[in-house]
DNA sequence: CTTTCTGCAAAAGCTTTGCACTCAA
DNA sequence: TTGAGTGCAAAGCTTTTGCAGAAAG
């Protein structure tokens, strides 16, 4: 895909200078772990970016996927969610949308909805300076709610 | 306090409601355990609840401190939030706020946003049925940002 | 009485930490 | 050369699970 394949040069270039403003080394491992983050569909856990890694040949460690990762979201290329399963996931930080989570099933949807987030990050709070918003909606999907 | 008493009546009666309706038990724990969470101040977590119910002389088992909160959970009493610290934390389900949470610090800070939280809920998701929604902005607070 | 709920302790996950080694600068 | 970054394994936390015993209905 010609639209993923500029998305991760740009995103590496976003990356890059992120490192280099904060003298911080470029290594093979953050690059690779970047490469997959963009590949894999939204809301990615850390053991399914890492299981990916391995299946793809790719070694490292898991310490270095939690550091990577966390990395990633300071540089702002990645926000971090968690959903009711004490889990974080990980998704690239496009479009804004929100999150529709199944209490029942854990199943997450997503929807549209660029005012309502754009408004979060742009309103005025005091004294406090936001990087990025999580907007979480529990309920019962379609599915659950019909079986009960 | 005369209006936090009359709140716990309104939710004892609630709670008490739901177990009728669900053919549930109603056992003294559950109580008490409502009763200790809206005594303590916006956003305990399982710890903080179980710790001031051993202070007040009152024992029950860390599994029946989970199995109750997430009852009270679904008899939309409590809601639940999972802020980064992967760690669960409740507040009794009255009025609509964000929350701004420090991604250095960790602290959380509450705003009203009656607006937007209602929106959230009242929303026509296709095939979704909304219970309660969690709103996060992650940032910097003032003070960890002067600090850098 | 019966079946749900509780208590206790062990097990299960996810994440963090410590330390030796590696390699980017 | 040197200290930040990586790998590995152990430790730390929160949460879940299993089972025996208690008690609500």
């Amino acid at each position: 895909m010609q639209t993923q394949r500029s998305e991760i040069q740009l995103l590496r270039n976003q990356l890059t200078e992120f490192m280099q403003a904060n003298h911080m080394r470029k290594t093979p491992e953050r690059y690779a772990i970047l490469e997959k983050a963009v590949e894999l569909s939204a809301h990615f856990g850390v053991d399914q970016l890492y299981n990916a890694m391995e299946g793809a040949g790719y070694h490292v460690s898991k310490a270095t996927v939690y550091n990577t990762l966390e990395l990633l979201c300071q540089a702002g290329i990645l926000n971090r969610h968690i959903f009711a399963t004490n889990q974080a996931r990980y998704e690239v930080a496009r479009g804004s949308h929100l999150h529709l989570v199944c209490r029942r099933c854990g199943k997450i949807r997503e929807v549209d909805e660029p005012d309502l987030t754009a408004r979060l990050l742009t309103d005025a709070y005091d004294e406090f300076h936001p990087e990025y918003s999580s907007t979480i909606v529990y309920g019962i999907c379609d599915e659950c709610y019909r079986k009960s």
